[in-house]
DNA sequence: CATCCGTGTGGTTACGTTTCCACAACATTC
DNA sequence: GAATGTTGTGGAAACGTAACCACACGGATG
């Protein structure tokens, strides 16, 4: 490999026309394929782009074009295994499909996700695909034109969105937990008002309701996001309301209870049952190991990419579509059998 | 918020100007905050701006500039929670300093890394940061005059880099083990030319020496990337090696060592020990808890994007500064005395 | 033989911003 | 009172590309 000594000047289509003998606008047809160019002078021109080591310039070809190859991403929280997960997934998708991704985290704040969105807007990227916190940022992009995808939650009615059947796994996991003869199962959740937690929250209502078990507001914990104290939060929910499960709608949140029990010396399952929403690496591998709610990750964020390529390809008008992944109960040994009596806490 | 119906033509400085009864060059001067604009005019073009929504044109600025606030970060892979930690480390420190971060996964592929790398030169990235796995990519960028941070590994001796101690992270694992008698250490490493594995097994070789035990090749496993039958491996070296400990140099290959253990029914520390390499969540939560090296993954990737934001102030001419970070042994309970007689396997 | 068409090429303009330069008005200095 | 400086503004060119249009050529068609 040779390459040119510090050409601190980019090579640009001008130098490779000139070098090549033929105007710019040749050298453009035949570089970027559109337009006729004969084949002889378009391989004279790709080897000497080749041989200058020309990379074309993305700013012009935005600026001309009106729009670019990137698309914008704003998760939650970056740090985050699950948002991780997706980020991963959406980045797969969308590059064979030959776009860049730009990735920021707001932190779950509204502010910070706007000020995302017009970089995003400034770099004129056709799409953006959003765990929204706010509905104001996708109707910002949506008044500019710009296709959008939620994922994970929705909030705006009118685009596209990725999500899973929350309410179906949180049926699911509460209905599991009945089964083996619970009767006061604690829901730990996000105080939010997204579609996510209030999806479970159905469900767990759901199956209580279709086990005629009276819902009882004390076992259902809401706990504000970056909370400092969800475990004394926990803790709280365990000595007031003594459950004999606990289902927690997140990740996190499942580490939490998870500590807290430890730290408390409850046996799992014989004192308290657990079940997780997320699968995550450790939960299988503790023990014993967690049952869990297992959402797709990946798959959510290859789906987001592939419905935001969609809506780039077709156009506004078609109508909003949104997919609905299915998670998966995975039974493991954090679930047994109700105690007869509510475990010392 | 009352936004602009539509203005599917998105509004430019020449909007602006004529709305405010100025010329273009002096709303240009007024929103950049760049040269001689009066009080009064900068103020009325500021509420125009705010009025119309005006948000600037990044791939003209780029075009003009001839660089962009767009930073380059291409990792190895983007689901390995390892590199997810470093990409939000970099994110955090890019974003307080304005920059945006587009991200992509070269699958530890030189030519895709190749591949990426492309792209961030057409969009005029004034820098890149990277976990090496080729040479060519960053010589490519520097012989363009773009800064290049390598991140956990070095493979560029001309560019910045923020590594971790790994020799000594290798060494005091090993250490750790010696010093509870363990005299038959296996080591599971990467098979690459990468600075960290060569590092890690420099450590172990070390620590070996130090305590005059002989080193045994048959007790390092050189696996290579993305390897499919790791776990035959590790199987193969405890069947042919009969160590009593075994030290994982990443946490993927912990998680592997962890689950063939468990599979074999060996008890943890009592037949075999084991130390990883990286701290995750699930080390600290299984029982026992791994005994493990802690490398500080987000100051990593804020110090990369740190190093980066200081090359691109002070330009090319300081020389090349490596900063190494301090890992950190974690002791925990899966390393203890080394048993009396190697275990059944 | 004039016309038309397909093929291939080059000139020109526009995308939206920044920046250099010229210049105008006015204040200050010798 | 002429030269100089300060403050503020507008005109124009440039960044690199894509796309429209005009046009030239050769062959087929009427």
């Amino acid at each position: 490999m040779s390459v040119e000594p510090l050409p601190h000047r980019p090579v640009t289509l001008a130098d490779i026309a000139r070098e090549a003998g033929t105007s710019a606008s040749t050298a453009s047809r035949a570089l970027s394929g559109r337009g006729y160019v004969s084949d002889t002078v378009r391989e004279r021109l790709l080897a000497v782009a080749d041989r200058l080591g020309y990379v074309p310039n993305a700013s012009a070809q935005t600026l001309k074009q009106r729009t670019s190859r990137v698309v914008g991403v704003v998760v939650s929280a970056l740090d985050n295994q699950f948002y991780a997960g997706l980020a991963a997934g959406i980045e797969q998708v969308l590059r064979e499909a030959n776009y860049q991704m730009v990735i920021l985290g707001d932190n779950s704040d509204p502010d910070e996700e706007i000020a995302g969105v017009r970089t995003f807007l400034a770099m004129r990227a056709p799409g953006v695909i959003m765990t929204p916190v706010g509905t104001e940022a996708a109707s910002l992009l949506q008044s500019r034109g710009i296709a959008v995808v939620e994922i994970d939650r929705r909030l705006t009615p009118a685009c596209d969105g990725v999500v899973i059947d929350n309410e179906r796994g949180g049926r699911e996991a509460t209905m599991h937990l009945i089964g083996l003869g619970h009767r006061r199962i604690a829901l730990l959740g996000v105080d939010t008002p997204w579609t996510t937690d209030a999806g479970r929250l159905k469900g767990y209502r759901t199956a209580l309701k279709t086990a005629r078990i009276p819902f009882d507001r004390r076992l259902v914990a809401s706990i504000p996001v970056r909370s400092p104290d969800v475990e004394a939060r926990i803790e709280a929910l365990l000595d007031s309301a003594s459950p004999t499960a606990i289902f927690a709608a997140n990740n996190e949140l499942a580490e939490q209870a998870w500590r807290v029990l430890r730290r408390r010396g409850l046996r799992i399952p014989a004192d308290i049952s657990l079940v997780g929403f997320d699968d995550v690496a450790w939960m299988e591998m503790v023990d014993p190991p967690i049952t869990v709610v297992d959402q797709p990750t990946i798959e959510l964020g290859r789906a987001a990419a592939g419905l935001l390529l969609r809506r780039l390809e077709k156009g506004p008008l078609v109508p909003p579509a949104v997919e609905m992944l299915q998670p998966r109960l995975v039974v493991r040994g954090s679930t047994g059998p109700a105690p007869k009596r509510s475990p010392r806490s």
